[in-house]
This record gives structure tokens, C-alpha cells and sequence, in this order.
DNA sequence: TATTGTTATACTCTATAACTATA
DNA sequence: TATAGTTATAGAGTATAACAATA
């Protein structure tokens, strides 16, 4: 058979929709940062709860999923999984509702997250050219609802 | 207790970082592909394989998961619904390799795929400021690989 | 020796329905 | 009556390891 070399263009007509770029874009950046977060022990979800939750310490699960865009039901999980770790506590509000607050642990971690996210944000513009980079976050904002 | 308004920002300091919003944007968008083309009983990869088989019916399996940035271990399952709808078929092309071809039904398909595909396209670009527009498919493409 | 197709498996994110208890 | 927290469950995309057969 012959060698792999030239045959396949690699490219295709869907390189040029922005929809399936924007698709191939995230998944290639997001792995990208799951493996820097990783080295945390830390998923992507739980370095974006632990930023809303470092802003905001009176906040409810609810209330953080209504921020993240992320499912009531899918949080009990999450914030098991970070309790576990000792990154945050469920502090009751009243009898039915409780706050979500970073632990001691928490405080620490999210100062390495912050360096993790602040690096990989500044990779990702450096990778995209100068002029075209002003114009990509409005872009986006646009789409996001 | 207090109503609901005002008290959450439902923003948040992550919506000015450009990683956070690539994944929300395409999160968003995703889902609204995803919902228009669930009325072709379609996922959002089954789309992207019928466009690349249509462009070249000489693609092997794993050539198209190259194209697709897709394991060539997802693939199997991917051809086999796709089989099983009798969209493509799978032709010896040696003992070793098959090629990837479009049925009748498949090409038909093809042809709402694209309808599909261009109309959510169009809408995406449209809800970008149009300053903005030109920017935006260079941008993603300088993230993807 | 490298590649093709495949199986098995697991992880992450997302989504819906439904239940309980409380505001 | 609406909301908070939860459980159970499922779907979609992605990832790795491993194997047999063939180029």
C-alpha cells in the first residue's frame, strides 16, 4: 500500500464553518487544560466553581450552577467531590438551603488554580494572531445565550 | 426570604476569560446543533462524518477519524449506527482496509444535513456584531491543532 | 514493523424526571 | 406554590489499552 504521506488533505470543507471550528476549538483547548488542571487533581468544572465560589462565599449550589450554567441535579456530585477533598464545606443557611464556602485548603488551591487558569488564558490568546485577537472574547460573549 | 432578583449577578469574573467563554459558546451552540439535527435523528458527529464521506467516498475509517480529530477507536460505533440507518456501507477495498461510502439514502441525507448545517451556520455568524465577524473563524482555526 | 479495524472500558460533561422538605 | 437539594438515569463525546489480521 502506498505511504500515508499527502493523500489525506487533513483539511476538509468543515474547516471553514465556523460552527465546527468553534467545536474542534474548544475541545482542542479544553483538553489542553483538563491536562494542566489535572496536575491539581482538579477537573475543569471544579477550577469554575471554585473561582465563582472564591468570588461570592454566600452562595448556594443553586445558585453557582445558575452562574456556571451548569444543571441543579449535577451538582451534588460536584461539590461531594470538592468536599471530599477538603476545598469547600456546606455551611447550612437555613433549614433549606446552605451556603458553599471554600475551606482553608480551598483559599490555597484556588490560588493555584487562578495561576493555572491565568497561564492557560494567556497561551490561548498568544496563540491566536494580534489582530484578530481584540475581536474574540465580544465573539464569543455573543454566542454564549 | 428575599426574591430571587438582583441578588445574583449571573455573572461572573470567569465570562471575561476567553477559555471559559470558547467553552460556553460552544457549549451553547452545540446543543442548539444538536437539537436541530435530532430532527434527522442525527448527532452532531453523525453530520460531520456524512459531510466528510460525501466530499471523498474513498475514506477509510480511520482517514476520516484523521479528518475528524476522532480516536480511531470511536469510530466503529459511529459507522455502525450510521450502517445500521443505511446511510453508508462499508466496501472492502483490500483484507486490510474498507472504504467508507454513501448509500442512496446517505446522499439523500446529505442534502438535509447541509440545509441543516448552513442555516445554523448563518444564524451563528448572525448573532456575532458584525465588526466582529471576520475575525472570528481565523481566530478559532489558529486554537484547533 | 506499522497500520486497520475492532472490543472493552472509563471519564467528563450534560440533560431530564421525580422525590422530599422547606421557604 | 415555588424553590433547594437530592437521587437516579441516560446520552454524547472523548480517551486509553489491547488484540488479531494484514500491509
Amino acid at each position: 500500500m502506498e505511504p500515508s504521506e499527502a493523500i489525506l488533505s487533513l483539511d476538509s470543507g468543515l474547516t471553514g464553518l465556523p460552527g465546527y471550528a468553534l467545536r474542534r476549538a474548544a475541545n482542542t483547548m479544553m483538553a489542553e487544560l483538563a491536562r494542566r488542571l489535572a496536575a491539581l487533581d482538579l477537573r475543569i468544572s471544579d477550577s469554575a466553581v471554585l473561582q465563582v465560589v472564591g468570588e461570592r462565599q454566600d452562595m448556594t449550589s443553586s445558585d453557582i450552577g445558575k452562574v456556571l450554567d451548569i444543571q441543579r441535579a449535577n451538582m451534588p456530585a460536584l461539590l461531594d467531590r470538592l468536599e471530599a477533598a477538603g476545598l469547600v464545606r456546606r455551611e447550612p443557611i437555613d433549614r433549606k438551603s446552605q451556603a458553599i464556602v471554600l475551606t482553608r485548603r480551598g483559599i490555597e488551591m484556588l490560588a493555584e488554580v487562578r495561576r493555572v487558569l491565568m497561564a492557560f488564558e494567556e497561551d490561548l490568546m498568544a496563540r491566536i494572531p494580534a489582530r484578530h485577537r481584540p475581536h474574540f472574547l465580544p465573539a464569543l460573549r455573543a454566542l454564549m445565550d
